[in-house]
RNA sequence: GACCCUAUCGUCUAGCGGUUAGGACAUCGCCCUUUCACGGCGAAGGCCCGGGUUCGAUUCCCGGUAGGGUCGCCA
């Protein structure tokens, strides 16, 4: 039989980290096995039930490049459905909870109290074989001991979370439930309406969670907790993806990096770690950079441009090649394009904003005379080429009897604003004579 | 409170009875260098505690402790 597996999310307008490595290991469980990724929006709480709030979730899933084979097309609750086994919006639904809770009852497993349906459970312990936490027995809690039977319709009619999330699984044919750990206690309540309905449960499969660096419940509100956020803040989804699947998994031979392929490949269930893992931006960052370093040309300038474009700067009036230029000398020097707009911003602007540390100790009275040298230098350099640029500062450096570094320092401070940036001839280079000579005389003029 | 899961450097992890306990991020040195990064070399840093089992436990078992999860007419 296929493997069929999926990732019912709830529309709250957030899509969770952790959700989103839930997603990834059905994922890539079902690209390794040759087996349907199916997507079911568990939207039975109408009031946050928004076309909005699933576009956000689809959004996030197809950034991260997690195509399913069956679910909805678009964000409309009433749009259209790719697959068989649809609807697939639980609000669409209805009839089939209906009719399976009259099965319930036709079969004296569930009956009406206080308006509401209850099922009736039984007080037996469950096992639970479980693909990554092994064989688990689950008890009852105390309060569950009092009373065992738990409500799957509230008394205003609608459907609760265990029957719908039973009775999707079972008509859709879904075999394995990859979930996170916080599911693995319900899990006896949704083997015994399996049981009721008279099939056998999916092979489930509980992962750890991801915890904040301090151990505590990553929850909504937690910094770095929505996969928003970095798709915002431009990280690449390739990085994220990485990092994501080595939360909990790992490839076993000390790799990190590990293209789509390879994930897929190597991805198994029983590998998977069974204890939580912190979530760790630097090391998130470490991997974006990475895959930054190893982007195309081409898609590094568009990134480039969209990170300007979200800081408020329009690329798009300037010159293409100068642009195409400016960029490229940033290349491999930032972790996140969110940090580029204020790495390389100087060049798209006449109006240097200096950093005042830096100012105050390069841009003093003591360097005036030696700037001034360079900049005279630099008036008559022909090529304005980085090589060119290079021999020149040497050579004026030469002249004062300084190190090369005593002009460098000021002369980046002067054009950059800045104590750190590009290459500094390159820089120089793309910035062209015109610019150069312009941002040295106001440095002079502030000295 | 009851029930369930888990436990290797600060973090992510390799390990599955005998290893100098390996790698990565972060940290700290040194080198490279026009700054910052990158890269190279190196350092520091770990088997939660206590009992067993065994010739021998990080590894297997039990207990404790700690962390996490669940016990909703939320999902």
């Amino acid at each position: 039989m296929s493997v069929r597996v999926r990732f019912a999310p709830s529309p709250t307008g957030f899509l969770h980290i952790g959700g989103a490595r839930t997603a990834l290991f059905n994922w890539l469980y079902a690209r390794h096995t040759g087996g349907s990724f199916v997507l079911r929006i568990e939207d039975t709480d109408a009031a946050r039930n928004t076309r909005e709030a699933v576009e956000v979730i689809l959004n996030g899933l197809r950034w991260l490049g997690l195509d399913w084979d069956e679910g909805p097309v678009n964000g409309a609750p009433d749009g259209p459905d790719k697959g068989d086994s649809g609807p697939y919006f639980q609000s669409r639904r209805g009839d089939v909870y209906r009719r399976r809770v009259r099965e319930l009852k036709d079969k004296g497993l569930a009956y009406d109290h206080e308006g509401a349906v209850k099922f009736r459970m039984d007080r037996r312990p469950v096992v639970i074989p479980d693909l990554v936490v092994g064989e688990v027995t689950r008890e009852l809690t105390d309060r569950e001991q009092a009373d065992p039977d738990f409500v799957i319709v509230r008394s205003d009619g609608q459907p609760v979370f265990h029957l719908v999330n039973v009775v999707d699984d079972l008509e859709m044919g879904i075999t394995h439930v990859i979930r996170g750990e916080d599911h693995l206690s319900n899990t006896a309540k949704h083997i015994a309406l399996f049981r009721a309905f008279g099939d056998e449960p999916p092979l489930y499969g509980h992962i750890p969670l991801i915890l904040n660096p301090d151990g505590t419940k990553m929850s909504k509100r937690d910094q770095g907790a929505s996969l928003t956020t970095y798709l915002d803040e431009g990280y690449l989804p390739e990085a994220v993806r990485n990092y994501l699947c080595l939360l909990g998994w790992s490839p076993k031979d000390n790799r990190e990096i590990l293209g789509l392929k390879e994930m897929i490949g190597l991805f198994d269930l029983p590998q998977v770690l069974r204890h939580n893992a912190r979530f760790d931006l630097e090391k998130l960052k470490w991997l974006n950079a990475e895959y930054v370093r190893q982007l195309d040309p081409g898609r590094f300038q568009e990134c480039a441009v969209t990170a300007f474009k979200r800081a408020g700067v329009e690329l798009d009036r300037c010159d293409a090649g100068y642009v195409r230029r400016a960029l490229e000398t940033c290349r491999g020097k930032v972790r996140e394009f969110s940090e580029l707009p204020a790495y390389g911003g100087f060049y798209f602007t006449d109006e240097v904003s200096f950093d005042a540390e830096a100012a105050g100790s390069v841009l003093i009275p003591d360097n005036r005379e030696q700037l001034q040298k360079l900049r005279e230098a630099f008036a008559v350099t022909d090529p304005f080429d980085a090589a060119t640029l290079e021999t020149v500062l040497k050579q004026t450096a030469a002249g004062l009897g300084v190190k090369p570094r005593a002009l460098v320092h000021p002369c980046r401070v002067a054009c950059t604003g800045a104590a750190a940036g590009p290459s500094l001839y390159h820089l120089l280079e793309v910035l062209g004579q015109e610019r150069v000579l312009r941002r040295l005389d106001r440095a002079l003029e502030r000295m």
